[in-house]
DNA sequence: TCCCTGAATATTTAGGGAAAAATTCAGAAT
DNA sequence: ATTCTGAATTTTTCCCTAAATATTCAGGGA
């Protein structure tokens, strides 16, 4: 039995009014999607009329934004929490990914219009930064735990940032509601990134063979 | 996993009419785009009736999609004669990946109406296929080249199809013009693609370390 | 002053008929 | 028989206006 998804207390300052449009405008995208919620709908269900609701948002648009950025800021609470639970940076890393991709997937079947939301943001260049900041994060993360392993000597001695662009760009379809996509069937989506992660863990190059200059 | 059989691809039985509609439904396509060049449009320019065009395709889908057909065709020759230049397998690999790359981002400056093209008919699900046997065509080249590699030692005694399916997840974001529009400035995306085979080659791990299970 | 309302204004969308384009087809041309 | 034409038919697009919606703003109540 899953639940409906129930918005995080969002970490920046905010006041009640302002979560209060938040709370209504998620509920009525996830049912009705953004374009057939009006701001009259929004002002009625917060018990305001429309035109207060732009003393807290600049437009209706801002308004989806700030709900993507909810979401984003969900996932990575879950994500967090996941990490919690594994001991090894590899198995850490893994899971930063598989995480993430199996999040982006369940929203994507539970509440598509939300998904469509964040698809239509970023091509209007507007939840592009939001969208940057989310990879960054992750891919912040994911330094910790190269570094964390190279240290162990688990991982190849390795400048951490490059090597997590590079992970970052490998999965980088496994990542994003727009990547995602592109594939036809989404059940086997989690195993193929299984497998590209066996991949840039292991290299193709036999052991000892040289690396050679790109 | 199981491998899809890798067909001939003989470009279909064409004669001078098809082909001399397929040449200025091509041109006008490149120069006004699809939706905007109408049937009648092209039956002008080849010098025949609209009602003609009929007896040698489907319908208008059908004629973008032979020129879409066309483009793949041409990017596999140029493809072939660039590993002619190459001796070891990974550069091979790296060539078959960075060339395609190169290729596609060419052409979404130099041909952006066909690129369109491209895109929609596969959101229209009509050109999916012919995507999905470029990209076979793509990974059995790869395929040969881990054989190789393999075989001179250079490369991980380790199942060629799968490691050229991981390959190509890894990726999959380089080399679909629906992957590459993801992408903001698209003058990063060599020396990126460059990054990820780096790390594809080499692996995270410290050599001697062992796989883990997934 | 601060928070808010609701009517006024500006912008976007929806519906419906006209125009254009896609597709078909009966039969002409070769 | 085969290839092709051009008008007839069907489907899609375009364009225009009414209606819906977004946004602004002048002012009301704490």
């Amino acid at each position: 039995m899953t639940k409906p998804p129930v918005m995080n207390r969002p970490s920046e300052p905010m006041d009640a009014t302002r979560y209060e449009i938040l709370r209504h405008a998620e509920d009525l995208f996830g049912h009705y999607g953004f374009k057939k919620t009006s701001m009259a709908d929004i002002a009625d269900r917060a018990k305001m009329s429309p035109g207060n609701l732009y003393r807290y948002f600049r437009n209706k648009q801002a308004i989806g934004l700030a709900v993507v950025k909810l979401h984003f800021q969900q996932t990575e609470a879950a994500i967090e929490a996941m990490l919690m639970n594994a001991e090894d940076p590899e198995t850490k890393i893994r899971m930063l990914l598989v995480t993430g991709c199996r999040l982006i997937v369940g929203e994507m079947a539970r509440n598509p219009k939300i998904m469509e939301l964040v698809e239509w943001l970023i091509e209007e260049d507007e939840a592009w930064a939001a969208l940057k900041e989310h990879i960054d994060w992750k891919r912040a993360k994911m330094e910790e735990q190269l570094k964390a392993g190279i240290d162990a000597g688990i991982f190849a001695d390795r400048p951490v940032y490059e090597t997590a662009v590079n992970i970052m760009h490998a999965t980088k379809a496994f990542q994003t509601p727009h990547g995602l996509n592109g594939w036809r069937q989404k059940d086997t989506i989690l195993p193929e990134l299984e497998g590209v992660l066996n991949l840039v863990f292991s290299g193709v190059r036999a052991a000892g063979e040289p690396e050679k200059a790109s």
